[in-house]
DNA sequence: CGGAAATTTGAAATCGCTCAATGATAGTGG
DNA sequence: CCACTATCATTGAGCGATTTCAAATTTCCG
């Protein structure tokens, strides 16, 4: 696909530590150490799991390129779609937390993948106190995505999960490239919708036909067209967070030179 | 209540911090570092909200005694109520990823907090390295909870869902204080829970009352107790975590001892 | 081109919701 | 300590959003 893959996969890579900037610049050192934090890289078709649920926790995952569903299998065979990584996500975070993997992390798209064994993602809290406090962060973002997830599949109908879907991906999209316009690519089928916003892949297709019907959205293939942003912005109730950015709490930390000394310690 | 208040109160404390030490031990001088990150402590009466969705983020919480909630409201007034943290836990970190906070933090029992200021908080990953990647790998086993939270509202039915929290404060008690038995002193209303499982009050009180009449539980004013365990954690369909406990990619960072030196620095 | 995966559609069933009213409990202030 | 009031629990009947089941198309991928 690519003319120069070397110059190329740079871009990913650049493009993916961006995703963490969201917060508070850093500088060259912090961001190598993050690369360097990369034990090796590997590509994985559409379906491959990286992990599986259950799994013993060795490493995490930083995605370059593609898009990863997290899922979780309940009792009975159903799945839940916790959530989906887009470039520059750290996958497989929680399970640092655990023995056994709670998620499997599965490609929707190829993906591109940097592993991080744990022992090096350990070290980064010594070598990087604003890289540390930085992935502490977003670790904390997630905790919001996730809450806001839960009050989606929790207390609304079915039309307005699958807006919030639709917006959810459209706002971090633009996130992710300030290009991006409303046609989407997505290769979510219904059944992950479904599986994501708690209800069964057929009543997501009624609802997106509903939506189409109404004129909202326009599918094309594999893509998504939002042909009216703010009244499926509006039917989605939920909410767009405002994000911290360069708050004062945490640029005023001093920068780490190597050269922390003793005059924090008592 | 107490006989002495300061003696009760300096238990309090310690086995709100002794909560943080799931993962790892930390030293005196670690556990003092987050002490003296409490800027003022206060007692909140129940329903006196400590935070309100919306409200600009200062600090984080610190719960040292008592149960509080926190609830996200949706668009049309109603509420998700998506955590209850117990004593130990740091209520309303999610929030500093964002201007606004997301949820408020009301207390359903007496509540006791120490107010962390968001500077002193920050102050942590430069001053106690091992105390912040415990804070981080806390952050993930938060959301891991949520996760299953989240995979229990989206694909269990009402009495699953019921008995998953059933099951879940049971658990987190007995982590909490290993002399818990069977009984639960249970601070939630019909309501509370019904916000937590994204039902209604109505069909709470129903999937209670036919849980009771199965004798797999029973009520007792304000309390519940767990007749049959077992039956109940089997209808849950939740699963039973091990968190990861001293692992070796997480012992073995060295610990602080204010003499870090430019040794890892390139 | 062939087979697997994904989408689409209808009809019937059901779980949980709404509405509405009554009863029980627990704080609060006099 | 009692009365008052707000909150919480309980119950019934009817309704409706979503599921289930099943089958027909269409699209995608190798």
């Amino acid at each position: 696909m690519s003319v120069n893959g070397a110059a190329q996969n740079a871009d990913l890579k650049t493009a993916a530590l961006r995703r963490l900037q969201e917060f508070i610049s850093l500088d060259d050192q912090e961001l190598s150490a993050l690369e360097n934090a990369v034990s090796c890289q590997r590509v994985y078709r559409r379906r491959e799991p990286i992990l599986r649920q259950g799994d013993r926790v060795t490493h995490v995952y930083l995605l370059i390129d593609g898009w990863v569903g997290s899922h979780t299998e309940v009792d009975g065979g159903s799945n839940q779609l916790s959530k989906v990584h887009l470039p520059g996500d750290i996958a497989g975070l929680p399970n640092i937390a655990l023995v056994e993997a709670a998620s499997s992390l599965i490609p929707l798209t190829v993906a591109t993948v940097g592993l991080i064994p744990l022992k090096n993602l350990a070290r980064l809290f010594e070598t990087a106190p604003r890289l540390a406090l930085t992935l502490f962060v977003n670790a904390q973002q997630e905790r919001v995505m996730l809450m806001d997830h839960l009050a989606a599949v929790g207390q609304t109908d079915a039309t307005q999960r699958v807006c919030a879907l639709l917006m959810h991906f459209h706002r971090r999209l633009k996130l992710l490239r300030p290009d991006h316009r409303d046609l989407i690519d997505w290769p979510l089928s219904q059944e992950h919708m479904a599986q994501g916003a708690g209800l069964t892949s057929v009543h997501v297709n009624r609802t997106l036909r509903e939506l189409t019907r109404k004129g909202l959205i326009e599918r094309v293939g594999k893509s998504i067209r939002l042909l009216d942003v703010d009244a499926v912005s509006e039917l989605a109730a939920f909410p767009d967070r405002r994000f911290v950015h360069e708050p004062s709490w945490l640029t005023s930390m001093e920068r780490s030179h190597g050269r922390r000394v003793a005059a924090v310690s008592k």
